[in-house]
DNA sequence: TAGCAAAAATAATAATTATCAGCTATTTAA
DNA sequence: TTAAATAGCTGATAATTATTATTTTTGCTA
């Protein structure tokens, strides 16, 4: 995966993802790469739980995680789901709080891991370092405002329109046409929140409708336009 | 309000809330002083409305204001209130795009307005104050998530519930017990994600229960151990 | 302070979604 | 390779919540 064995690591995968480093200086970058341990994780493992103190922030080099908090009666509710190029736990390490969520691998990953006080190192160097990751804040925040609003005022059926194009989106699609994603039914009642079986009834009302077509945990969307309207999405 | 002139307002304004500003060198609370501009906004009047360009942040010193999107069909959904000492307005500003919430004041309001440029300057000039930031953005997102799992997993009673506790925590009560911000059945509605009669039905039988007391808009909480028991919060 | 508009309350009905139970198919691990 | 476990599917039923319509109350202002 690296071209070039003389650049460190770090400046590579800011190559390939645009992180948030990107506004580091080369000496900074140096400096990351030196301080920063790196990762294989497997499929399945937790990496963290809610609740635990986490140690420092982990940047995606490879893989899918699944970010989830455990609501009423141990209810997982997926928060976000994490790949390449992005940061995870940032909000407790900048809060100094225990994580607010648990994050599970669900393709294998590869991860590296930068302490707090390294971070902080970092932003108190680096102001634009620091709007940098202030940025991802503000944007995550934005698409949690309006995860509310989806959740709160449309219905199962139109939510799970929406998260059928967000996934396609997010992940894209294979030669085949299928969403890059393998979720269970379970994991997608626990984006919408709603129940598995309601999700597998819809899931086969829009597969009779000719709107999508499944193989296994595979989706491939027919018919995007229809998709879109039930989505309520414009 | 102003106990003492000699100080300069932001002073002041950070010495009774401790806002965003507090770790400003005081040069720099000086600038801010000189550059932000301060206006008293009625009661009923829209802020800005979700979309609109905004050229600045608005740090808060007197007054409620409501933070809404507009959601499927014209439907408002409350994010959240903001009070003396908060900031509004930065999401946008940070990220360079519209506003992705409208405000509306629900009480007359002193709200003091900060330029884009102003706020960047001191974002680059003082690292701190930028950590001081993604403070915000995190504590945000934090509830931002909470908010997410609720909705998704409890029941209006639980979710009414839960929000009356919330409200009695963040505004505090009067004298007779009762929280200090008037909303109608309709704003208590859409804060939760549900219909306005469900909202009356379920404060009426609050009541019946002997959980609740209600005068006009003013809500009192009688039973907060049983109130905290529907809520399924701990 | 009468009159009006908005908000609140109530009831009946309809729609949506959850829950439960039982079964089949598919993965996973021994 | 097979048993066990997990995931997926279906139907029946129950519970929750939305919708609609109507009446009453409240708060505002002319």
């Amino acid at each position: 995966m690296n071209k070039n064995f003389d650049e460190p690591l770090c400046v590579q995968c800011n190559q390939d993802f645009k992180t948030i480093f990107h506004k580091l200086t080369p000496e900074q970058l140096e400096y990351l790469n030196n301080v920063k341990s790196c990762t294989v994780v497997k499929k399945g493992r937790i990496l963290y739980e809610e609740g635990n103190r986490i140690s420092g922030i982990f940047c995606i080099n490879k893989g899918i995680l699944k970010v989830y908090k455990t609501g009423v009666e141990g209810k997982e509710q997926i928060i976000k789901f994490a790949k390449p190029g992005e940061v995870i736990g940032y909000r407790s390490v900048i809060n100094g709080e225990p994580a607010c969520t648990s994050v599970k691998i669900l393709e294998d990953a590869v991860l590296c891991h930068i302490n707090s006080q390294d971070l902080y190192h970092l932003l108190k160097e680096n102001a634009e370092f620091g709007i940098e990751l202030l940025q991802i804040a503000c944007k995550e925040l934005g698409e949690a405002n309006n995860y509310i609003t989806d959740i709160a005022q449309k219905s199962v059926r139109e939510r799970l329109a929406e998260i059928l194009l967000h996934l396609k989106d997010e992940f894209g699609i294979n030669e085949e046409g299928l969403i890059n994603i393998s979720l269970t039914r379970e994991e997608l009642a626990n984006i919408i929140g709603t129940a598995t079986e309601s999700v597998i009834r819809l899931l086969s009302e829009f597969k009779t409708e000719g709107l999508i077509e499944l193989q296994g945990r595979k989706i491939k969307l027919i018919d995007l336009n229809k998709i879109k309207k039930i989505s309520n999405v414009f």
